[in-house]
DNA sequence: AACCAATTACGAATATATTCGTAATAGTGC
DNA sequence: GCACTATTACGAATATATTCGTAATTGGTT
């Protein structure tokens, strides 16, 4: 019964914005707009409006400094990217992350190296029983 | 310079639809419908709608059966699972396959069969150089 | 050929996402 | 305190997605 709906699911733009705000970490708006391109891509007021409207969602917090607000990513990258990779698991994978893990090893190219520490993981995995 | 464009994004909505014609086959308006719950879920003519905003966009094919249409999905599950998964990777893992694999191992519980089915894939991989 | 039910076509209403112009505000320096 | 500029707030325009009501069509039946 919270009075807040906390759906978490960033639109394309919002989540090219949270990039910028977890690479470069709390950021005004007008960093975030020179990151994303400045106005070759976006206008000023575009980024701002943005800004704002996932400060409603609360996707973001903001902090004043001077006359200007700083914005801070709520959700960690972590985070945002398991809530993303659960999803494609559910509506594409019928639920397995194998499958998914599957279809990833499948046409990308992993380097020796990275399959090396796939296989570590698993072996983690494995030897915790669980 | 082809005359269309071929970004083929399916939408949430247009998902659904697909997932259908992919599990039941080639399928009338009326059989979608059904299969997506009705009337309780949607209009019959939003599913009709959908079904010919698909086919302009040639992400479904149609052929006359009578006096209805049967519909087909163009791309195949795997097709569409694979940009999926190729977007993803390149929207949140930056680039990375692996560190998409290693998030899906991370939170989703895969059954030791499925662990060893992983492996098993991995090896083959390693063992056909590349 | 005329009728009827099933089906499609069309267009509009609503919802959400994206973009930005203009107005209001608020610190800063004088 | 006042003017100046950086910044924010607001509201509207456009784009795309979703939903569905109503009209037109069409194939089969008599």
């Amino acid at each position: 019964m919270s009075p807040k709906k906390n759906s978490l699911k960033p639109t394309e733009k919002e989540l090219e914005i949270l990039h910028v705000l977890w690479e470069n970490g709390p950021s005004s708006v007008k960093e975030v707009h020179q990151i994303l391109g400045g106005d070759q891509k976006n206008g000023y007021t575009t980024i701002l409006k943005f800004l704002q409207i996932m400060f409603e969602k609360e996707i973001v917090s903001r902090q004043k400094n001077g006359k200007q607000h700083v914005y801070k990513a709520i959700a960690t990258k972590e985070n945002t990217k398991q809530q993303m990779v659960d999803k494609i698991i559910n509506t594409v994978f019928e639920g397995s992350a194998s499958q998914l893990i599957l279809s990833a090893l499948g046409n990308n190219k992993s380097s020796i190296e990275e399959l090396n520490e796939i296989r570590r993981y698993i072996d983690q995995l494995e030897g915790g029983e669980k």
